[in-house]
DNA sequence: ACCTGAACACCGTTCAAGT
DNA sequence: ACCTGAACACCGTTCAAGT
């Protein structure tokens, strides 16, 4: 039962696996103790309370995702593969991406990828108002569809579902319209056609044309 | 002190206007049952539990989410006004809108603006499978948009801020990029620049081109 | 059918006291 | 500098008892 002294490096990485697992509100004091065979009290002493050791795990994660490499010939590629990469790191800490998301820093944690988009918008020939709006749209698009497909998969059978509400007169005239909308979308496939969509349209040489 | 006979309404009620000026983290039952005159237990036999309760609240809110009538001469025009409707429905409820989103709920509630969408893209000339695609990638897109900008708002001063990362080096050769990119976004040009450009793309005429 | 108070098993947090 | 147990003020929920 010695066990050695306790650091906050141990607390954050316990509290973090727990975090991991099971979500922020299996996260309590006394279980976490419990889990570092120490007194409740003692955690106070190493991160002060628990809404800042949910702060630290969240910095922690803003830190974790830092490097962003793009890949790719053309900008339009390399924007998809920026596009790529975060959706991948993103889903494999869904838990704490709704930490940082619910405590405001979704923003922050997307600069690397900002960067990135910079980058590589004026590669493309795009400079000034005009690229600082196509990098944060495309931003925008990115940390938006993810955060829309996490809520998709972590909600429970929809009532009533898509399957449902879409039989065959839903869309009048156009029954493989129907049909495809009564069947649930493939992510992936979605969410590449619509950043290779929006990138083709925001760099396009002529923005003349509005909807 | 002589109150008529509680009803499940008038809970809800009280619950409602709790969470709206609040957020869901003030609603206690037993803080609720004060407001109310009641006893705590009293709360329970009309609405089960707190989750229950929750729950209802979020029901309500999906159906005032109901009706969308899209204005304007063009489908895209069309498209961006149902875009723009939604966007001032869900800034008058932001915490209720976020408990419809971690129930998982964001896509049901979206529905009728699914189906206004789904008409808007069949009179551009969509069809079938194509058209189910640019319907929920303008779906996603909004819905997305708007997460983040919520967020966005919701975040406190964020350190290091925006205007510090984006020193007048950041975008070397353009300094009217950075410039741009220190300063914060305008949300409203910045959504419908977006909806804009995407459903451009998404309606044009050849699909070929692909990034 | 509706309401009640008492009780239970949890929380996060503080504090004085230890070493 | 670090750890501890006891105590406080909260929770949500259950239950037997009232009318």
């Amino acid at each position: 039962m010695a066990r050695s002294a306790l650091t906050r490096e141990e607390v954050l990485d316990a509290a973090a696996a727990l975090v991991r697992r099971h979500g922020p509100a299996a996260l309590t004091m006394r279980g976490l103790a419990a889990e570092l065979g120490t007194a409740v009290t003692s955690i106070y002493w190493h991160v002060g309370n628990r809404e800042s050791l949910l702060d630290a795990l969240v910095e922690r994660t803003v830190l974790e995702m830092g490097a962003i490499r793009p890949s790719g010939r053309t900008p339009a590629e390399r924007i998809v593969s920026v596009a790529r990469l975060l959706r991948r790191e993103l889903r494999e800490r869904p838990h704490l991406i709704a930490m940082v998301h619910e405590r405001g820093l979704t923003e922050r944690m997307f600069l690397p990828a900002q960067q990135a988009l910079v980058q590589e918008v004026g590669a493309a020939g795009l400079r000034g108002a005009r690229a600082a709006d196509a990098v944060r749209a495309i931003q925008f698009q990115i940390v938006g569809y993810l955060l829309v497909e996490r809520n998709r998969e972590r909600s429970p059978a929809q009532s009533p579902g898509e399957g449902e509400l879409w039989g065959p007169d839903a869309a009048p005239g156009d029954p493989a319209l129907s049909r495809a909308l009564a069947s649930p979308p493939d992510p992936e496939r979605l969410f590449l056609l619509s950043v290779r969509a929006l990138t083709r349209a925001l760099l396009a040489p002529d923005p003349a044309s509005r909807g």
